[in-house]
RNA sequence: GCACCCGUAGCUCAGCUGGAUAGAGCGCUGCCCUCCGAAGGCAGAGGCCAGGGGUUCGAAUCCCUUCGGGUGCGCCA
């Protein structure tokens, strides 16, 4: 139940009626127009700018702006449960309603059994959203994390919106990053079959985090992989070393609480461990159609490339597609470009069905997605669209001090450190207060506080906090149902505060705010409505102390009660809803 | 040089896809706390929305431009 697209489709009926009567064209497009919570709750519930948008059709039909609102502002206030519709400001027509609106609004929450503000989206159709792909060279660190809790909430948001979504984890399993993997893990191989290794050389992975993986080849093959030739030990060695990263990976991830429903291999599309070269049947396929090409390229403005050197390269016509240059596909080795193996695979997720494509990467890739648009467009024949959120980079801190992070000796800080210090909750909920396109400062110090300072502590609370109203009432009233359903029944109509009233229209809001944020693909939305929900009801809670009578649980009186746990309850439940699509646990009490 | 992202209170950031008087937290100032959970509560000050043009009934929001930051710029992923 979402009142907000209610009174839009209302007062789209209405438009529809003046075209009728000729006061309008005909050709009225009825989705220009907004109903919206007014800023100012003294304008009323909802609020329209439909007469103004109109504004120009309107004097064109002989009529004008002021006309049209009054016309509105009086076909809405023949409707049953609207209190009052007038004509404010340059055009506003603001709506106030009866109560028996709110209490319909909590009745759908606690009958809801959690879908309220579900599946508020008219499009359900399929969507895949490709997250985290990071290489399987090592553990996370807390880079990763940003892009992989967003990519999670994300992919949640979406599917509670409505749609039907497949998680999907790329695996970078080809190329020369897993090939320089397989040498470090030989090297580990080696150490614990004794071998003296000395300082792990320049350039290789230098993690402890190998040597398990060297002690189980030793275990494996004994010292039979020793003493052979690179060729022979090296397809052995990665497979296994590939296998024992995803492991780490996963267990990542799992820390993290970010889930997958599909981990695809980039080398299983090349076919180099046999199967299909469906890298090759994409190359070809656009090859026939004219838009893979032999020709040359011009060196890259800006920093020199010290080896370049000037060859005829298989391209790709990225800039039939809007990209500044076109791409190459195979590399002067012969191997397969990233970029191809990229298009095979966005190729592969288009074969299957979907058409809507969302990618979640790392600011530092935010050159590529221009390429990578143009590639979906070619391979769909522009039926595919592909959405990139780019994330920005985080800094942690301490205490205001940022923690120094070097990959390159091996002591980075792993998203598992980052977890076990500060808890899972924090860790996503902070990441998930930003939004997605802006830097973040992560804080260790700060993200373990419990005080209001800390927005995870302040809306867990607000949860708890409801869940310990409801243990009061029951230890008050004994007797009472306070089950969501039976609460359902409760005298909705005595919750006539001021403060209990913010609460409603809050909760009124929140269909509206999962339908806006899935389609603006903006997970954060939903954090800081959580926020603004749990301040409106500790402001509410809070009120209680100096005003005894609008505590919730009220001795003498077992309806109010009543109601007030109804509220609590939705409280609780759209709370817990929220924070279910970003991940985090809504505790029933806090210790 | 080019492309993309960003610039909003002292600080960290929202701003509902163009609406009414610009929002929150921290910090600051003042008052309150015997009271369902004080790991507090209430209130106040604080803004040329980086600058300049444009589009329109109406712009922090859309377009152009300048300045200032970030990220990238064959054969790495």
């Amino acid at each position: 139940m979402n009142i907000f697209m209610d009174f839009q489709r209302r007062v789209a009926g209405l438009l529809a009626g003046i075209v009728k009567a000729g006061n309008l064209p005909q050709t009225l497009d009825l989705t220009r127009f907004v109903v919206e919570p007014p800023r100012d709750p003294s304008h009323g519930d909802l609020s329209t700018n439909a007469a103004m948008v109109y504004a120009k059709e309107a004097k064109a039909a002989g009529s004008n702006a002021r006309t049209l609102a009054i016309e509105i502002a009086a076909g809405l206030a023949e409707q049953p449960d609207v209190d009052q519709a007038e004509v404010a400001g340059p055009g506003f027509i603001n709506i106030r309603l009866k109560p028996v609106v709110y209490t319909e609004v909590l009745r759908a929450v606690l009958n809801g059994d959690g879908r309220f503000g579900a599946s508020v989206q008219t499009d359900s159709s399929p969507v895949n959203v490709e997250y985290v792909s990071a290489n399987p060279t090592g553990p996370m660190h807390v880079g990763h994390a940003r892009g992989a809790v967003f990519g999670d909430a994300l992919a949640s948001l979406l599917a509670f919106a409505g749609r039907k979504v497949t998680r999907e984890y790329y695996i970078n399993d080809a190329g020369a990053q897993v090939d320089v993997l397989a040498r470090s893990a030989h090297l580990r191989y080696l150490q614990a079959l004794g071998d003296d290794i000395k300082a792990i050389p320049e350039g290789l992975y230098p993690g402890d985090y190998l040597v398990p993986v060297g002690e189980a080849l030793a275990r494996e093959f004994g010292a039979s992989l020793r003493g052979k030739p690179q060729e022979e030990w090296l397809p052995v060695v990665r497979a296994r070393a590939i296998d024992a990263m995803m492991a780490m990976i996963r267990e990542d991830l799992k820390a993290l609480n970010v889930v997958h429903d599909l981990f695809s291999s980039e080398r299983a599309l090349t076919g180099v461990d046999g199967g299909a070269d469906q890298v090759r049947a994409a190359i070809d396929d656009l090859r026939a159609r004219g838009i893979v090409y032999l020709g040359r390229l011009e060196p890259p403005k800006g920093a020199p490339i010290e080896d370049w050197e000037d060859r005829e390269q298989t391209l790709f016509r990225s800039t039939d597609f809007g990209d500044d240059v076109d791409r190459p596909l195979i590399k002067s080795d012969g191997g397969y470009t990233y970029f191809a193996t990229d298009i095979a695979y966005h190729k592969s997720k288009i074969d299957r069905g979907f058409l809507a494509l969302v990618d979640v990467w790392g600011a530092d890739h935010g050159g590529y997605v221009k390429r990578m648009q143009a590639a979906v467009a070619a391979v769909s024949n522009g039926k595919a669209t592909l959405d990139v959120r780019l994330c920005q980079l985080v800094r942690l801190m301490r205490a205001g001090e940022p923690v120094k992070m070097s990959k390159r000796s091996g002591d980075f800080v792993t998203l598992r450190e980052v977890v076990d210090e500060v808890g899972v909750d924090a860790v996503r909920f902070m990441m998930l207060l930003r939004k997605n396109d802006a830097p973040l400062d992560f804080d260790l110090a700060k993200v373990i506080e419990q005080s209001q300072d800390n927005p995870v502590f302040y809306v867990q609370y607000a949860h708890a906090r409801g869940s310990s109203v409801l243990r009061q009432g029951r230890t008050t009233f004994p007797d009472l149902d306070l089950s969501p359903k039976a609460l359902a029944n409760a005298n909705l109509a005595l919750l006539d505060d001021e403060s209990e009233g913010a609460i409603l229209r809050l909760i009124a809001q929140f269909p509206r705010i999962v339908d806006q944020a899935a389609t603006a693909r903006e997970p954060h939305r939903v954090a800081f409505y959580a926020h603004d929900l749990a301040t409106s009801f500790h402001a509410h809670w809070n009120r209680g102390k100096d005003l005894p009578h609008l505590r919730f649980v009220n001795e003498i009186n077992r309806d109010l009660t009543n109601a007030r746990m109804a509220l609590a309850s939705s409280v609780t439940l759209v709370l817990a809803a929220a924070l279910a699509i970003l991940g985090v646990k809504a505790p029933q009490e806090m210790r």
